[in-house]
DNA sequence: CTGAAAGCGCTAACAC
DNA sequence: GTGTTAGCGCTTTCAG
């Protein structure tokens, strides 16, 4: 044992009689030792409390099993159960999660790249943060493989995962008209971002097959305040909407609260729609229908996309879109008649 | 520049025609170094994309920078803040966090332990984690400080931070019985857990100091489907309760979502009081009178301590608690001419 | 102030 | 199978 009261393969080595390189085998999972040989290390070790050093072990192999997990806010409810999936996936394929808490801007980014950089991880996966062009180009530099989790950025050679966000807002906007909604709102996700650009498209173009247009488009940044304020906008005019499907559920919530605090009753009198999924959606105060992210097969998805970079760094990026159901609860009219069922 | 194409200091030693330890000196923050050979190494650096290797850095100095950080669920939206803040000012203090998810266990603590240790974190931070014995005494031999965030562990040895839960109950109480409530229930934390003790023993106290009872005493485990069945099962009988304490806002919203489903008036007929005071509380859909743990305040006192550990191996465990004011919404009713602000 | 040399704890050839 | 040997990339004496 040294100075600082750790144990090493040394130690375990000098009282199991063998040398160190039997210890070291013994520990690494593909390597061929003797019964006998395996048992009496194993004894030795379990007596002093080894335990094999994972960064030494990683300097060797060049292989940290770190995985640099970057995470914009936590105050989206899908976001903290996005990261308990990805980290449990990770931890049950051996991977450890270092966490980056970055504010969600290109700058920012760049600072905490150099630590990712520093500590080796073997992957990164971002959570709703944008990435400059300086950042995927340091990232191809140093061979680390990054996947976008919930966020695309086309063009930018990089892998993602997302829902089929473009799909899920015309899938809105079918449901709204079904259900005889005239002037159907969007109080959008934020426009810089990919999300937040494909759900209002999706809602856009699904009105304008049928032949209608958005009653009101706003940016509701993703920000609750925002939404809040762009819900008392749209009912404070001559003819407010009769239905407004907003860009997430985390804003959804928010707009529910200030269209009952000004007296206008969901659904009767406007329906709501969101976007996400997230747990709070099915509590009893919101009865949110919405589009339901699929969480973990997102998260399945993402993990996957990464290890097999990992394994193999020739592969190429590749932008997953996975499909969305909307889920019919109480915030929305329904069409008369109408299936109870998710679409 | 070696095989997988990382640059080391040795290239840059090479291109800036110094030795290798110059360069380490360069980027050793108390070293002493000429400017001029500083100069010459930065540029070098520059042009080759160099950053020092954390794991290497950390097999030398035994000292890791990383922060074990283990949470049990993130479903309680007091967890993932918490996450957020402890994340932010970690990373401030130049440390990084290394996220393990935990089934909130023993056996599974022990599991993650052995992680912990192979990547030599240089402390550990629990949130809401069970730790057995055998935890404490893992980390003690191997050295590694650890404070419990929101959980307190009485005797065994360990730092903790926590609210004042107990003193936390007793405000409840006098402001429960101020407010002319005769028949007070509680459906409490888990009391498996400190928090959930702590605060139901305050309650009780603080009853009992004005000569009354609980109406009943329930635990809902920190479950929201645990408490919500509390909760009709309390207005089931001949005489509910006129008001519920509940051992925390993740509780108290589903307490709250079960009284309205059977057309239980909240605080008309029943008044309800949280623990917490996540954001959610003060959502238009809850309103939720609440205890609120100061959470930069509690964040803040455990990087404090862990530091403080860190630093110095030989200082002695502290169990902090931190005074809770109610903030007074309204899911409660509240004693006549009383004051507007929180006690 | 700077370079040479000795490792941190481990894995990965390489002989035996 | 097993021990020996050579490092992974870096920090830290130790001379100069």
């Amino acid at each position: 044992m040294n100075a600082s009261g750790r144990v090493t393969a040394q130690d375990v080595a000098l009282l199991a009689g063998v040398s160190q390189s039997a210890v070291s085998r013994v520990f690494t999972p593909g390597a061929s030792v003797a019964p006998a040989t395996a048992a009496k290390v194993r004894a030795a070790a379990k007596r002093l409390g080894y335990r094999p050093n994972s960064l030494a072990r990683a300097m060797i192999t060049g292989k940290s099993r770190i995985i640099g997990l970057v995470v914009a806010y936590l105050d989206n409810q899908f976001y903290p159960v996005a990261v308990e999936k990805l980290s449990l996936v990770l931890q049950a394929q051996g991977y450890h999660v270092l966490l980056f808490m970055a504010a969600n801007t290109a700058g920012e980014m760049e600072r905490l790249m150099e630590d990712l950089l520093a500590y080796q991880v073997d992957g990164i996966i971002t959570a709703s943060v944008a990435i400059s062009n300086d950042v995927t180009r340091q990232c191809a530099q140093a061979g680390i493989p990054l996947v976008m989790f919930n966020r695309g950025q086309p063009g930018a050679g990089l892998s993602s995962v997302t829902s089929a966000n473009a799909l899920g807002g015309r899938k809105v906007a079918q449901f709204l008209l079904a259900g005889g909604h005239q002037r159907i709102a969007h109080i959008s996700g934020w426009q810089g971002a990919s999300t937040g650009k494909d759900r209002a498209r999706g809602l856009i173009e699904g009105l304008a097959e049928a032949g209608c247009e958005p009653h009101a488009v706003i940016d509701g940044m993703y920000d609750r305040e925002t939404a809040a304020m762009a819900a008392r906008h749209l009912m404070d005019t001559a003819s407010p909407p009769d239905a407004i499907f907003v860009g997430n559920d985390h804003m959804a919530f928010a707009v529910m609260d200030s269209l009952r605090a000004i007296g206008v009753r969901v659904p009767q009198d406007v329906s709501v729609v969101g976007y996400d999924d997230v747990p709070m959606a099915a509590w009893g105060a919101y009865d949110l229908t919405t589009v339901r992210q699929p969480l973990m097969r997102m998260v399945e998805a993402t993990v996957e996309t990464l290890l097999a970079q990992i394994n193999d760094p020739e592969r190429a990026a590749q932008n997953l879109e996975i499909d969305a159901p909307l889920i019919l609860r109480g915030s929305a009219r329904r069409p008369e008649g109408g299936d109870d069922a998710g679409v």
